[in-house]
DNA sequence: CCTTGACCTTCCAGTAGCTAGAAGCCTTAT
DNA sequence: ATAAGGCTTCTAGCTACTGGAAGGTCAAGG
């Protein structure tokens, strides 16, 4: 498989597989003679896994720790729990912070008659 | 007032202020004949302007517009409303799109035994 | 007068996670 | 033979700054 056929597959553009490639989140690809990368079902798989994991909002360095321990048939379950939870506890605190913002706002929107006149107090408040 | 006072008094770093006189969101700042730049009080209100729209998660190409509508005696509140009204739109956007995040990890969390065996339905779902 | 320390200056590099585009090679079909 | 569409590498750019290097400036103290 060529490179574009596998991000057909997986939803992962080329240039972000090559990109991955060159931040060692994924192993060098095998090469025809020509140069050309060459990919199998495996490699389809396991781009599908950063593709989700991505997805939930993974950061490309806790990717890495997932898909270790995705590999490490040793593994504790209590590692992959504990990553989740570390990231959980990241994006409640962005919800958090965009809540705050969005209360502020909405709050401010309400007391701004939105017409030709230039009194705005979301301009006040600012 | 040197850039150091400014920074303290508005909370927007001496880097960062640079930053906005070189990207043009706020104009040069007059200069000692030493090159130091010299900062008033109404340069401090723009600042602390400035400072809260970011706060409030406006981009700095919003921040500009909401300048250029702080300034402009002439402007309709509505114009500012609707500015405020995407920005709330874009957060809910980003709300959502975490909120799915959160909820598809606590639901796998659930499932995960969390413990010292392998067994772990977060990285089956990967 | 000289030094020390705390300012200030500019410029370059780096952050995250890619995407866009340029220049050029490879393969296949017509 | 050539055209189309893939692939290659490389550089640059995006956001909104921050960090650091190398060096100028200024006031106070010895």
């Amino acid at each position: 498989m060529q490179i574009g056929t596998v991000a057909d597959k997986t939803g992962v553009s080329a240039k972000a597989i090559r990109y991955y490639e060159s931040i060692g989140l994924i192993a060098a690809a095998h090469r025809t003679h020509s140069g050309y990368r060459v990919y199998g079902d495996h490699d389809v798989q396991t781009l599908r896994f950063i593709q989700r994991a991505r997805g939930l909002g993974f950061s490309v360095g806790e990717v890495a720790d997932l898909l270790a321990l995705w590999r490490d048939s040793e593994r504790r379950s209590a590692q992959v729990k504990a990553l989740a939870a570390n990231h959980v506890a990241e994006i409640d605190r962005k919800i958090a912070g965009l809540r705050g913002m969005r209360d502020t706002l909405t709050y401010l929107m309400e007391r701004c008659h939105g017409d030709d006149r230039p009194e705005c107090p979301i301009l006040d408040a600012l």
